[in-house]
RNA sequence: GGGCCCAUAGCUCAGUUGGCUAGAGCGCUUCCCUUACAAGGAAGAUGUCAUCGGUUCGAGUCCGGUUGGGCCCA
């Protein structure tokens, strides 16, 4: 750390390059902090000396976007701060390649497709020229391989980028979702949550993904909205002697073999004599009761729905709290179960539901509106509605509801009092911006069930579970069998439960393990725990844990930041972090957020190469905490232009020679500026504390402008030493202070500029300097700011003048006339002969009087 | 349907606990090669602070309604 009152090191010698660049500076400084280990996180130092940052690992299947760029900025620019503020920065890096983005991915670059009964092939090389379209079996184990062969690849372009856009990640600390420690960790909390009874297995109803035949969580969920038709279906009512019907409209006709009640709303008159009675499902001839429940719509439809193993989530309410029977007919694979179920009973029906077996959902739906027509119980024609209709995020189909046995984690979905604990986490929580608290609100008080962690499929962490066989083979699932803690990570499908051997999987009286793997938020909610050392390194544990800050965007606070709070709470009865600060979206010029999809995504590399990382760091930083930001391609030149001008301006003051004794500033002008930065010191200092680091670059930014179009050019002269020795050196020592707390003040939106200056006079790197504290400017006498600010406006007068004139800035001035308040023209008169050096003024004549402040010139004639 | 955020110059946005004549940059106009900077610099023009009402000595700012936009949840 650099002497506070010395403006720059002493000891290092000045090497001001005649033409600064910005060209190469990325390339030679991210080496240079490499190969200095500027950012390694030295862990002597204790819990309070660190500011720990729980990186948000991205995900490496996706493609590199310009929205990357933009949120990671703003993270590093808090990491610079802390850093220079003497905080050890521990910053680590993950790779989130745990997943299906990563499965489709590889299925789509080497033309295969993940078939778990398959053997594991030792030889295997996936196909030179891959077929997407005809994907080629191979076995889990090989699949897996090829996942981590290509998220290696991916992650180089990812790190690549990061070091190019100079985030001060210390690059000794990464980890990767899936790896070694990843799984450890992710089944290590899993056995601990199984332990305390806050992991068990459920057989419920689940939402199922028919595509990727997994389940999905309903983190994982979102409305879409789908057209749809509602079909008059009539039910005859089951007294022998009533040839009455009852109408429902439903949307989805083909559950009619799964349906296991009708209901409407207890108040509703029209229906109220058919409560307790039964009719008859037409074409099954399955009788099923009418039943009274307040979920029923009496405004929807005909007012009387037809209840269904499970059409949607009422339907599952309904079934839950009527205790219905379960009559499922759709399976995991989303096509109507081959073999006739039970209850339909009667030979015409059974031939009726020979019709529909092996359907899709959307085949079956038309061959039973024809079976419905032919035998009269359909009214009328369809009647189109849209509506929403449950997706996996990540799917393209609708999704079902089948039946399952799959494995949660209590999240206060089922229990009021966790709930109430988590809410109370969310309130400890500190948030930027503050409003972001209330998504987590929304979403905690809207569970209605536990965290549903299963998933069927095959580029996961697995479940570290076995399960019995009994005599004729049949899991046993209670009492599933445990590895010790000292084995983990595991793979139940290739590693063997204690006390059995390889040959006893799947046979009688052995073991089978659980084939699911884990929800890969199950593995990112413990990223805290994976990157600080949890039970793999108390020593940096206890160094960096509970962390400061979790970066990361809006849209995953239900996931990400709500599951983080669950695993901490659940594990160590604490908060993951203190502060959660929460990036907007980028928007195209047309505010439409910006995606893949809609192919309105830039190159983030493209943009570092034309404008320089520090111009595209500058644009970003400008994006405030939680604020959604248009691309603009202005606000990166402006960005380039800036740390053009820190060059030259650098340059200029360093080559007039560093005066490092505050003593010498002894003029009013220059004291006047220095208490305008004192001033921008200390607003930029308490920005930066409320994470607005915005607000810190647009003060430091907008004095930067002030000092180079005012003061430089008023003190240029006398610099110069045209006004004498002592003079000048208030001019240097100003110029020389005001430079080290400006470049300091920038540092942390413009790394490479910044450190490329200070290496000019200056051994060590600028990010390890001090942040700029107003101590610094405690030994000088009190400064007036007004006196730069008056004398500025003067300077422009006269400039006007000049410029109304259409002549050089440099023409010689033979008399100017400046009036104003007495309190500028006093000011002024303080800086009287930077002024006219400045103006190249020759006579100049100042007086009190006129209310605002005129500035008349005269020309000297041209020679 | 419930909730949150936003609306300021042609564009992108600042505007702190209410306080003098509402700011910056871009763009535009007119100029200037000046010993830090032409990838630069100077000067200039540009506003119904979405709208209606309220509180106040005073509202871009606080409160309520309306309109428009975005997002989260159902």
């Amino acid at each position: 750390m650099s002497d506070s009152t010395s403006p720059f090191a002493a000891s290092a010698s000045s090497t001001v390059p005649d033409k600064p660049t910005l060209d190469g500076i990325e390339a030679k400084w991210s080496a240079a902090w490499e190969e200095q280990g500027t950012f390694g996180f030295d862990r002597s130092k204790t819990r309070d000396q660190v500011y720990s940052i729980d990186t948000p690992p991205p995900t490496v299947s996706g493609s590199l976007h310009v929205g990357h760029v933009f949120s990671y900025t703003h993270t590093d620019c808090m990491a610079r701060y802390k850093r220079m503020r003497g905080f050890e920065v521990f910053y680590p890096m993950g790779w989130d390649d745990n997943g299906l983005p990563t499965e489709r991915r590889v299925q789509n670059y080497y033309g295969v497709r993940c078939d778990p009964s398959l053997p594991y092939d030792p030889d295997f090389e996936p196909p030179e020229k891959p077929d997407a379209k005809n994907q080629l079996p191979i076995s889990r184990r090989n699949f897996v391989a090829l996942c981590e062969r290509l998220t290696v690849e991916d992650e180089k372009a990812f790190e690549e980028l990061w070091r190019r856009m100079g985030l001060s990640v210390d690059w000794t600390q990464t980890y990767q979702t899936i790896d070694h420690n990843a799984q450890r960790t992710s089944q290590l909390a899993f056995l601990r949550n199984l332990a305390r009874g806050e992991a068990y297995q459920a057989e419920a109803p689940t939402l199922w993904d028919v595509t990727f035949r997994t389940a999905v969580a309903q983190a994982e969920l979102e409305d879409r909205e789908r057209d749809s038709a509602y079909h008059r279906i009539g039910f005859p009512i089951s007294s022998q002697d009533d040839p009455e019907r009852i109408f429902i409209e439903t949307t989805r006709p083909e559950l009619l073999a799964a349906c296991v009640a009708l209901v409407a709303h207890p108040d509703d008159e029209r229906y109220q004599p058919l409560f307790g009675s039964t009719v008859r499902t037409p074409a099954f001839d399955v009788e099923v009761p009418v039943v009274a429940h307040a979920l029923a719509d009496p405004e929807k439809g005909s007012g009387i729905a037809m209840i269904c193993t499970f059409g949607d989530l009422t339907d599952v309410t309904w079934w839950r709290e009527l205790q219905l029977p379960t009559r499922p007919i759709i399976g995991w694979d989303g096509r109507v179960i081959r073999e006739t179920p039970a209850w339909i009973a009667t030979p015409d029906a059974a031939a009726f539901y020979e019709r529909i077996t092996g359907a899709t959902a959307h085949t079956a739906k038309e061959r039973m509106v024809e079976i419905l027509g032919e035998t009269g119980h359909i009214d009328g024609d369809p009647r189109p509605i849209t509506h929403p209709v449950k997706f996996f995020e990540k799917g393209d189909k609708p999704l079902e509801i089948v039946t399952t046995r799959q494995w949660y984690i209590t999240n206060g979905g089922r229990d009021a009092e966790l709930r109430e604990k988590l809410l109370a986490r969310g309130r400890e929580l500190i948030w930027h911006p503050d409003h972001m608290k209330v998504r987590y609100e929304n979403w905690v008080e809207g569970l209605n069930g536990d965290w549903l962690i299963s998933r069927q499929r095959f580029f996961g962490v697995p479940l570290p579970l076995w399960y019995r066989l009994d005599a004729d083979a049949n899991p046993v699932y209670d009492g599933p069998l445990i590895p010790s803690e000292d084995r983990l990570p595991i793979d139940p499908s290739s590693d063997v439960p204690d006390g059995f051997t390889e040959d006893q999987r799947g046979q009688p009286g052995g073991f089978i393990g659980d084939p699911d793997v884990m929800d890969t938020w199950a593995t990112s909610s413990l990223s805290p725990q994976i990157a600080g050392g949890w039970e793999r390194d108390p020593d940096l544990w206890s160094r960096v844990y509970p962390m400061d800050v979790r970066p990361q965007a809006h849209e995953i606070i239900r996931t990400w930041l709500f599951s983080s709070v669950v695993r901490a709470h659940l594990e160590d009865d604490c908060l993951p972090w203190s502060n959660a600060a929460i990036s907007g979206w980028i928007l195209d010029p047309d505010r439409k957020k910006m995606s893949k999809s809609k192919g309105n995504v830039v190159t983030p590399m493209d943009l570092l190469d034309e404008y320089s990382s520090d111009a595209v760091r500058y644009w970003a930083a400008s994006g405030r905490p939680g604020t959604d930001t248009a691309f603009d391609i202005g606000q990166m030149k402006i960005g380039r232009r800036l740390a053009i001008k820190v060059l030259n301006a650098s340059k200029f003051v360093l080559s007039m020679g560093v005066v490092d004794d505050v003593s010498a500033i002894t003029r009013p002008l220059d004291l006047s500026m220095l208490a305008m930065l004192r001033d921008v010191v200390d607003r930029a200092t308490q920005a930066f504390e409320n994470y607005n680091y915005a607000r810190a670059l647009e003060l430091a930014e907008s004095f930067f402008w002030t000092f180079t179009d005012d003061y430089v050019e008023l003190v240029k002269e006398r610099a110069y030493g045209g006004q004498g020795e002592q003079a000048g050196a208030s001019a240097k020592a100003a110029l020389s202070l005001a430079l080290s707390v400006q470049l300091r003040l920038f540092a942390p939106f413009l790394p490479f500029t910044t450190e490329e200056v200070w290496s000019w006079v200056n051994d060590s790197s600028i990010h390890r300097a001090s942040w700029p504290q107003v101590e610094e400017f405690s030994a000088l006498p009190e400064g007036d700011p007004g006196v730069l600010e008056a004398t500025g406006r003067a300077l422009s007068g006269v400039r006007k003048v000049k410029s109304e004139q259409k002549v050089s800035m440099r023409a010689r001035v033979s008399s100017a006339k400046i009036s104003g308040p007495g309190a500028d023209i006093e000011r002024i008169r303080q800086a009287m002969e930077d002024l006219a050096a400045a103006g190249n003024i020759e006579g100049m004549n100042v007086t009190d009087g006129s209310k605002t402040l005129q500035v008349e010139a005269e020309l000297a004639p041209v020679e």
